[in-house]
Formats: structure tokens, sequence, C-alpha cells
DNA sequence: CGGCAATTGTTGTCGTCAACAACAATCTTC
DNA sequence: GAAGATTGTTGTTGACGACAACAATTGCCG
């Protein structure tokens, strides 16, 4: 079944090896990817994967996830914020953000007081222990950077940031 | 969007506290992200999501998705790949494949013919109109990589392959 | 001043997606 | 041949984004 008889298909030619460089170990198997090389789009969705990963890991002993990581540090950094403005600087929905708020202020993390200004919003501060919280989940989120720089490298990792830092 | 969204800040200085201490709700825009910039993670998922909706939108013509056209790209590089094979090259789950080869299994771009070789699995191939199909989604995935171009550099989009070549 | 549109937070639904668990059919190994 | 592993499949769960609808409140405009 190895030699002759497993092909049903005479296999139209094995498609262009795109011979940029030399041979290079393909580690897993040796099934191409063809066009998908080259994609930006694939290589970053493969990376955000990688990422986010060990994101969750190193920062799994606080039960802190990315985004609710961006949520505590967007409101540290600009006490007082409606749910509206967090909402709209971070890109997700203030539907979403809802749910979010109502897990953090579940464990004492954030706090949500009425506004006098607008009646309507919230004015989104950290408590006390969010503060120290959120002083533990930096030197955690530092500490799974440094990880990021073991797998890419250093510069690589900065130009990164820099490529990318019309994103943010 | 577009092209000259960019803030025109010319330093990466870190911004401590944005000096809003003040309860006076911010100009929108204002907002400062403090420990955010200078995640690689936030950073990348910021991008990502603007390539993939870019990639849907450029795509959206004949209704392919990033999923779908990476599974269609290495089945038409390698025919005859077993499901369990895309799926591991892919890195995705099996049963999220399966829902997937239904898909363009009924718009006739793939077919699932029985392994004489291994009775349990199914080798993929593409259709001939797949064929066809897959050379146009590739004209129009270079067409989207065209706007990853316009929107970051030629010169950063092949340093950012360059750099995220190995989770591919 | 009064009414009407817009905003804010909230709830709910829908569709996508990843992570599992369970299962039948089949292969592999002993 | 029996036990265990693999393959495709089905189903469930939870996270997530996109939307729509709603009450309370604010802003606007005549």
């Amino acid at each position: 079944m190895t030699a002759s008889a497993a092909r049903t298909e005479p296999r139209p030619a094995p498609r262009k090896r795109a011979g940029n460089g030399a041979a290079r170990p393909n580690d897993a198997d040796e099934i191409g990817l063809d066009a998908l090389v080259g994609h930006a789009g694939y290589a970053v969705r493969r990376f955000q994967i990688w990422i986010f990963q060990d994101f969750i890991k190193t920062l799994g002993e606080v039960d802190i996830k990315p985004t609710q990581y961006s949520v505590l540090t967007v409101i540290g950094a600009n006490p007082g914020l409606s749910q509206m403005a967090v909402a709209k600087r971070l890109g997700i929905e203030r539907a979403r953000l809802v749910h979010l708020l109502d897990s953090l202020e579940q464990r004492k993390l954030v706090k949500r007081v009425k506004s006098k200004a607008d009646r309507r919003s919230h004015a989104l501060h950290l408590t006390a222990p969010g503060e120290t919280a959120l002083a533990k989940f930096k030197r955690l989120a530092a500490e799974h950077e440094r990880h990021v720089v073991e797998k890419i490298g250093k510069e690589n990792r900065e130009r990164l940031l820099q490529i990318l830092a019309g994103f943010t």
C-alpha cells in the first residue's frame, strides 16, 4: 500500500516547491502549505493563538484573561471612564463589556459609580484590592512578555510592536 | 480608518497617568492605554481583527472566509490528505473540520473519497470546479495581501512574515 | 417650555468558533 | 481473535462578536 496502490490519482505535479532559500526541514509532517505561507493573515493568526495561550497560562494562577486585563489596565490608567468610553477604546461591544464588568465587579476588582454629571452612565474605578491586584497582574504580564522575547527575540518583538503600532 | 488614522505621536514616551485627574470626561480619543501599549498580544490581536475583516470583505463576493481558504489551499496543494492530517496541519479540531468540509462539499468545491488503504479515513480532493474556484480565490487573496501592503508597507509586511515564519 | 431624537447601560438572540466527550467503524498490536 | 488506538462524526459547553430591542436619561430644537 505504500509504493503503488495508495495514490488513486496520478498526482498532478507536486506544486511548485517555492524554492526560497534552501531545503528547510519540515518539522511535523511533509504537508505543504503552498500559497498559505506568504499570507500575513495566516501567520498572524497562528502567532496570536500562541501568544494568547501563553498569556492565559502565565496569568492562569490569577484567572485573568487578555480581555479582562485590557479592561483593568484602561480603567486603572483612566479612572472615571464610562463603559461606553472603555468599550470604544478597546474595540469591544458595549453589550459585551457589561458581562466583563459584572465578572470583575463580583470579584471586587472594579466598581461602577453612578455618575452625577450624566446619570445614565457609570464611572468606572478600580477598588483598593483591584489596584493591588492589577499590580500583580502587570508583573505576570511582564513575565508573559518575556516569554515572547524568548520565542521571537528581543529585536523582533520590538520591530513587531513598531510595525503594528498604528493598530493600538 | 484608512491610511492617516495614525496618531501623530513622534515618539514612544511612556505615558503615565494622562493628567485627567479631574472628573471631566475625556474627549473620546484621548484615553491612554498605559501598560497596554508595549504588549505584543494586544497589538497582534488588533491587527488580526483588521486583517481578517479585510480578508472577509475582499473575498466577500465569493463567500470564502479565512479558515475555508486555508483548508482549500492545503487540500489543493496536497490532494488525498485525510481529514486528520489537514486538521493537524492547520491546527483546527477535527470535529470542526467536519462542518467546514460539509459546507465546502455542499458547494461542490471538495469531495471526500473513501480511502481504500484505510477505510476509516477520507481522502480529500478538490473537484474540477473547486480547482478553478480556488484559482479565483487566490487572485482575490492576493488583492487582499495588497491591502496589507498599503496598510503597513511592503518591507514591514515582509519583515512581519519573516518574524512569524516559525508559527506557520 | 415641551416633545422628539440620541445616548447609555442592559438584556436577549443569533452565528461563529474552540475545547471536549462520547460513539461506531476500522486499524494495529499482541 | 481480543484489547487498544485511530478516524470521522455528533453533540455540548463556553467564549466571543454582531445586532436588535428596551428603559432611563440627556440633548436638541422649534
